[in-house]
RNA sequence: GCGGAUAUGGUGUAAUUGGUAGCCACGUCAGACUUAGGAUCUGAUGCCGAAAGGCGUGGGGGUUCGAGUCCCUUUAUCCGCACCA
């Protein structure tokens, strides 16, 4: 009886499901282990053979953790909320809830056949109210709470709303869009509305007026990480500076936090440095300007204050808020002429124009506290509104972008530290002797820096500040298809719901485009209001909401109380082991991460950061194959026979190809217009040409899990998707080779039965050699579980194999059927039931290699003359090193090689190697 | 421009972490069994060479008895950030 995967699987996958075999509870009495993969966005295409490489690595490792007596958390559900299903019901018609549903239950069918071992009791989709429910609360919770410096931790917003009426803002370090300062006396003197603006500019979800990205053809804003080269990540379309009113989160509290708490992470050293990045820290200083003229203080951050004698000039971004009121009337028309300018140029054509340099003066001045001198004010958009202050302090001799500027407007240039030449370029470098500056003149630019930074504090001219890159994060969307907001009006003001009103369900709605007024599609929503009839926000949540604390759902997903239970929290504390893509490196990770350190700084979680360990699977693009017709004709040309003609490349669908040979009558089959068509073969065969490419359906390249299941099995796809290469490298997926393993696996069941599919197991003792074989290759599989290098273990098992020969001895065959599992659990369920075991193979204890077996008497040492492997001598593992160095020279190989010369030097690596040096 | 990663046969890859480069597969070639083969089994397969031997881990240089691995330099590809003051 031949290996008949179907049938196995089919019965494993039934029995899985019938048993509830993989179905986890809290269990004090075992370690627990949290396995977890990034949710997928159920899309309508379905997975390709790309989507479980990452699903597989990780099950791969929980069914390994488990049978080393792990209780191992293993759930998956559905990021369900987004914008791709929203754009489809806005072309169809088609509800959202529905062609999600269809999605979800497509995705099901096709991880079902995989063989992964997730609980599905504990599945979650993002779109459920029940579980959406938890999303809005942890919003309120944001909106009630600010985040105290002093204390480092987010605290009540009410704890600052007494703090305000007995002090005001007297000795508050708290994280705000814009510093306040009020008395105690002002404070209590506002109305409701009043105070309640105030407040917004400190809660940790809040609503203000800020610049955010505004795509015009998704009709929507988008966070910074949803836009990449001034274009949507979804979809591509143009995305534009805008300011409005919308609701962010103040992500930027938690900066500091979300950088020092990569260091405690086990995660690539290339994802950390992109979060920095993302973060970017820089460490400077706040000065204040003086404006001729005015009581105003212009104020600048800079990190090179060493260089504050070279400032010969200011720029201000053209959104900053002064601009009006720094602009002199005979400037006016060409301040609003360039403004104008400047707002017409999308942010991509911004981004492509860099190099040109472009302003206008504002016609004030300045005054430069260490000169004295008075400097003109500029307005260019080479400063960006969203950094710093938005304005700056040039100093062309020292900073390549003021140099160009002050060369274009023939600005006075003023070196303040030695080194490079001002007439061709600036001087960048932050090293250097001081000279021109006053008292730092003949410092180093590492003492300068210091000093000047306290000089600017004793003098009350501004302080050390340290600023982020990172932005808050825009949290509204002008979207239906997401969690609506919790959250009402009166007049402008905004309220909260109250927390016993979660959830607030999305209203049913047929029409899912913006009104014509441009109001989100809730707009249209009769009664979208609260019971008293206050309007409700028409806004809702972006895509990262939902997925920002998923992984703590999984861990109590049916509790209604609360998000999760202090029980379920403090047994499953965190994920372990994260696995999924980088693309999410600067949204997603980010997101969760801030949004877990809020829940931590309120005593919801135990843990501060949430994935310890993350793994990042490479991508799988696509292998094309293609045919070559030649021009004007039905004939198809074989691809080494391709130069006799002229032809033309076509893309052809990769399932009707093996191993690049065409399969000539599936084509004809294929389209309508091929059914006639004639073939140039090469040695009977029609080779096809190949390239990756993106796995996409234009490129008729997408390989979908589906059929390769049906062609070879869940375990052989299991098997070989780990084989294809180190898991975190992206690589072209070819179904080339799949044969390999798949005739792996029918060798590896011919092991354990007979012609007539009877168990052919029997009790003989093994010999030595197949012990050391087993228990190097339980070793060998052990190590790269742990190290998640899942290629050399699928290696090791056919090496294994391959050593093994005819052994059907019970004594290796069963702790090898065990050593499989994690691979490939449906044979190996298989096996340990035929060979009479009542249990799952997962309830049994994975091997473990005994040492013994392993160890040698005697090594043949490779015997390198000058460096190169001449002749092989061995040794007992006993001798010592000086023993051989004695006795090498003499041997019958050296003494060909020496031909009579004394050796300079005998090197002998005990267990390893012995060089003869002439 | 800054930061990160990668580079090994026709292909995917491996290398006990400084110690016999190319394990394991795919592909190819030869053979066996076959009416047949997209089945199975055996053998060969980095390059040059008849052989002895030589050459080989993107290129150049260095350290070392010994380098795919360490150092310097250079090239190519991929990814992230990008007028960040």
């Amino acid at each position: 009886m031949d290996y008949n995967f179907k049938q196995i699987e089919s019965k494993w996958r039934q029995r899985w499901n019938d048993q509830q075999t993989y179905r986890v509870e809290i269990d004090n009495s075992r370690p627990k282990y949290y396995v977890l993969d990034m949710f997928p966005y159920p899309s309508g295409a379905g997975l390709h053979v790309g989507h479980p490489l990452g699903y597989i690595a990780s099950d791969i490792y929980s069914r390994y953790k488990r049978l080393c007596g792990y209780n191992v958390l293993h759930p998956m559900g559905y990021d369900a909320f987004g914008l791709p299903a929203e754009q489809y019901a806005i072309q169809t018609g088609q509800h959202p809830a529905v062609t999600t549903e269809q999605n979800i239950n497509r995705y099901r069918e096709q991880l079902d056949k995989i063989g992964f071992s997730f609980d599905w009791n504990r599945e979650v989709r993002t779109c459920d109210p029940a579980y959406y429910k938890w999303t809005q609360w942890a919003f309120l919770k944001m909106y009630a709470h600010y985040y105290d410096r002093t204390a480092r931790k987010a605290l009540p917003i009410s704890a600052l709303e007494e703090r305000f009426a007995e002090r005001g803002t007297d000795g508050l370090d708290a994280a705000c869009t814009a510093e306040m300062r009020f008395t105690a006396a002002e404070w209590t003197s506002w109305d409701e509305a009043r105070r309640e603006q105030v407040l917004q500019n400190y809660r940790l979800a809040y609503r203000a007026d800020t610049m955010v990205n505004w795509c015009p053809k998704l009709g929507t804003v988008l966070a910074n990480d949803e836009v990449k080269d001034g274009l949507s990540v979804r979809g591509g379309y143009p995305v534009e500076q805008k300011r409005m009113k919308q609701w962010s989160l103040r992500v930027t509290a938690y900066a500091q936090r979300l950088l020092d708490g990569l260091d405690t992470l086990e995660w690539s050293e290339s994802l950390k440095e992109i979060q920095r990045n993302w973060i970017g820290r820089s460490v400077g200083a706040q000065v204040f300007f003086d404006i001729e003229g005015s009581e105003r203080k212009l104020e600048i951050f800079t990190t090179r204050p060493d260089t504050i004698f070279g400032v010969t000039f200011m720029v201000i971004a053209p959104e900053h808020e002064w601009v009006s009121e720094l602009t002199t009337p005979d400037n006016r028309a060409a301040v609003e002429g360039y403004i104008e300018q400047t707002k017409k140029r999308s942010e991509r054509e911004r981004i492509a124009e860099t190099r040109r340099v472009s302003g206008v003066a504002t016609g004030s001045y300045a005054v430069n506290p260490f000169t004295d001198k008075a400097i003109p004010i500029y307005i260019s958009d080479y400063v960006l509104a969203g950094y710093g202050t938005g304005a700056i302090m040039a100093v062309p001799a020292h900073d390549s972008r003021d140099y160009a500027f002050a060369r274009h407007f023939g600005l006075e240039i003023v070196p303040v530290v030695e080194g490079g030449d001002i007439e061709k370029e600036s001087y960048d470098a932050k090293s250097g002797r001081m000279i021109n500056s006053g008292f730092l003149t003949g410092m180093d630019v590492k003492e300068a820096i210091p000093a000047m930074f306290d000089e600017v504090e004793r003098r009350g001219l501004g302080k050390r500040l340290v600023n982020y890159r990172l932005r808050d994060a825009i949290f509204s969307r002008q979207r239906y298809w997401g969690e609506p907001f919790p959250i009402y009006y009166k007049g402008d003001t905004a309220y909260p719901l109250s927390e016993d009103k979660l959830p607030l369900e999305l209203p049913p709605i047929e029409n899912f485009g913006p009104t014509e007024q441009g109001e989100p599609p809730l707009a249209r929503v009769k009664g979208w209001t609260t019971e008293e009839g206050y309007p409700l926000e028409l806004s809702t949540m972006p895509g990262f909401a939902g997925s920002s604390a998923y992984y703590l759902r999984y861990m109590d997903p049916h509790n209604d109380k609360a998000l999760v239970s202090k029980e379920a929290d403090e047994y499953w504390r965190s994920v372990d082991l994260y696995v999924g893509g980088i693309e999410h490196a600067t949204g997603h990770l980010m997101y969760s991460r801030f949004w877990n350190m809020f829940l931590y700084d309120l005593g919801y979680v135990c843990e501060q950061e949430p994935f310890k360990k993350l793994v990042n699977q490479g991508m799988i693009q696509g292998r094309s194959n293609f045919v070559y017709r030649v021009v004007g004709t039905n004939k198809f040309v074989s691809l080494g026979l391709r130069a006799q003609y002229e032809t033309q490349e076509i893309h052809v669908d990769v399932n009707i190809v093996r191993n690049d040979q065409l399969d000539l009558e599936a084509f004809r089959r294929w389209r309508p217009e091929f059914a006639d068509a004639e073939f140039i073969l090469e040695d009977d065969k029609y080779i096809c040409g190949w390239a990756i490419e993106k796995m996409s359906k234009s490129m008729y390249n997408v390989v979908n899990p589906d059929n390769i299941v049906e062609n070879y099995g869940a375990d052989t796809l299991r098997m070989y998707e780990m084989f294809l290469g180190p898991i975190e490298q992206s690589k072209p997926w070819d179904t080339n080779g799949i044969d390999g393993v798949h005739k792996f696996l029918r060798k590896f069941w011919r092991l354990y039965f007979d012609r007539d599919g009877k168990l052919a197991l029997t009790d003989e003792a093994p010999t030595a050699a197949e012990l050391k074989s087993l228990h190097k290759t339980i070793k060998k599989v052990r190590e790269d579980i742990e190290n998640f290098s899942f290629n050399t273990s699928v290696s090791a098992f056919m090496i294994c194999l391959n050593e093994l020969g005819q052994c059907r001895k019970r004594a290796v065959l069963e702790p090898l059927a065990i050593l499989i599992a994690p691979f490939a659990p449906h044979i190996a369920e298989e096996l340990w039931e035929t060979m009479g075991h009542n249990a799952s193979v997962f309830d049994a204890a994975y091997p473990d290699y005994d040492e013994a077996y392993l160890e040698e008497s005697a090594f043949e040492y490779p015997v390198m003359v000058n460096g190169k492997l001449r002749f092989k001598q061995e040794y007992p593992l006993s001798a010592t090193a000086a023993d051989i160095q004695a006795s090498v020279v003499k041997a019958e190989g050296a003494q060909k090689w020496l031909a009579g010369k004394t050796p300079k030097k005998v090197i002998v690596v005990p267990g390893k190697i012995i060089n003869i040096v002439i």
